[in-house]
RNA sequence: GCGAUCGUAGCUCAGUUGGUUAGAGCGCCGGUUUGUGGUACCGGAGGUCGGGGGUUCGAACCCCCUCGAUCGCCCCA
């Protein structure tokens, strides 16, 4: 461009400047998600975007990758560890505890915002990203796992981007169930565990589970005869889940079980779900969560069961953006003014038009020609041209762009021609 | 953190085995039209070839480093 001596800053990597039609799809999201949680009533919640980083450390454990590599961590100048918030729950948790919200309970909250992870990016995966997030905390019901749910079926649904997602759904059961099945998961998997992929040996020893969902497929043939949850739930475990796909059924939503769908971390219980695209290669999840009955003790809280879910904003937007239902807004009149007077005049009936409700740009320079050009690059429906001539009349002339006739009119008349 | 592919104009890209002043389309600006857009024609601006170093008489092209992007792995709480 030019000769600079002086180097612009570049965007710091993982992270993105969002413009334009893009910037539409993200906040069509976002403006969906505000007007389906409220059908569902769930209360709104502003949280902050950094916490004390035991607040993450301690929900999340410390051994976790999450919290040992990748969370932006920074002291401030009385030398406390604080953090960027890499999730919405652990925050929303501390929120529950430290405001004493438990006098809601159950409490149904959602919330969205920016949430800061330092990976290595991807299709999809930012380092600072964007999620909506639903949360019902203090609710051991099934219904509450049910209602999240139908939830995030119709938000999909009202993006549009229903079509080519399925809801896998899983139980890890009550905490008798989940042990017991974890145990035999590690009886199984130590006996071929000579077969079975180097992160995988690894997995045995940190988290057994996930080499359930192992893309490795050295891993893939033992999966398919390991244990399984269902021969581990207990009765209640059972009867939990039973009554949450009833509920789906119920409510019409699809879905499928998936035995492999697992959370690492010992506070997960019951139910863990992903709503998965086959549209994002890698990055296919698109909405997911569970109930983790069990953070709130980790955060040094009473025993408080709670569900929710989260989904990223960037992945939805880029499937609202594939399905080409989004466009920059139209404006409905363009005011083309000629001269200094009529300038002052326009502004006065854009002023007017506006506060009537109608879309309308008005260019800060150019000649006609250049204004009639931005006129109908504005998609308007109509340029309203003011000149000397129309000013003294108290009128303009009213061009139909798509037309090409044009009229005068007094400017009162105007708002009713547009309407019409 | 690991692997692969890729960085040329605002955007999408071309650029021969290394060989003069690096091109196209779109977009932008101006003109044909000083009161009329969308079409057409004409003209113009815009590039440290991501950055640094090296090889060479000569590098957009070859080599090394670095930054970034994309895709995948790990991870996804």
């Amino acid at each position: 461009m030019s000769k600079q001596t002086i180097p612009t800053p570049k965007a710091i990597r993982g992270t993105q400047d969002i413009f334009g039609l893009e910037a539409e799809a993200f906040g069509h999201v976002v403006e969906t998600f505000e007007r389906v949680r409220k059908l569902y009533r769930f209360r709104r919640v502003e949280m902050p975007v950094f916490e004390k980083t035991t607040v993450f450390s301690r929900s999340l454990g410390e051994t976790t990758d999450v919290v040992s590599k990748e969370m932006y961590s920074f002291e401030d100048r009385g030398g406390e560890s604080l953090t960027l918030r890499p999730e919405f729950t652990a925050g929303l948790a501390r929120a529950y505890l430290t405001n004493g919200w438990q006098q809601h309970a159950p409490l149904k909250i959602a919330t969205h915002g920016a949430l800061f992870r330092y990976e290595r990016p991807q299709k999809g995966r930012y380092r600072q990203f964007h999620q909506i997030d639903a949360e019902v905390i203090g609710a051991a019901e099934p219904q509450a796992d049910v209602e999240l749910l139908v939830m995030a079926d119709q938000l999909l649904r009202e993006l549009g981007i229903a079509d080519g997602v399925t809801l896998n759904l899983n139980t890890l059961g009550d905490a008798p169930s989940r042990e017991a099945w974890r145990e035999a998961l590690i009886r199984y998997f130590r006996r071929y565990e000579a077969d079975l992929s180097d992160e995988s040996k690894e997995r045995l020893e940190k988290n057994p589970l996930r080499i359930l969902d192992s893309k490795d497929p050295r891993d893939k043939a033992l999966t398919q005869t390991a244990p399984q949850i269902d021969e581990y739930l207990t009765d209640e475990a059972q009867d939990f889940f039973g009554k949450v796909t009833a509920g789906l059924d119920a409510a019409g939503v699809a879905w499928v079980r998936a035995p492999a769908l697992v959370r690492g971390l010992d506070y997960y219980r019951h139910t863990a779900f992903e709503f998965i695209t086959d549209r994002l290669g890698a990055q296919g999840t698109v909405l997911g969560g569970g109930r983790y009955d069990g953070l709130l003790e980790a955060l040094g809280g009473p025993a408080t069961p709670a569900v929710g879910w989260a989904a990223g904003i960037e992945r939805l937007a880029m499937l609202v953006a594939d399905a080409r239902t989004i466009t920059e807004p139209a404006a409905d009149v363009a005011i083309v003014p000629m001269g200094a007077a009529a300038e002052a005049a326009c502004l006065g009936l854009a002023a007017t038009l506006r506060r009537g409700g109608l879309t309308v740009d008005m260019g800060y320079r150019g000649n006609m020609k250049k204004r009639m050009s931005r006129a109908n690059e504005s998609g308007a429906r109509f340029a309203l041209i003011v000149g000397d001539e129309e000013l003294a009349a108290g009128e303009a002339t009213v061009k139909n762009l798509a037309t090409g006739t044009q009229e005068r009119m007094a400017l009162h008349a105007i708002p009713a021609h547009i309407a019409a």
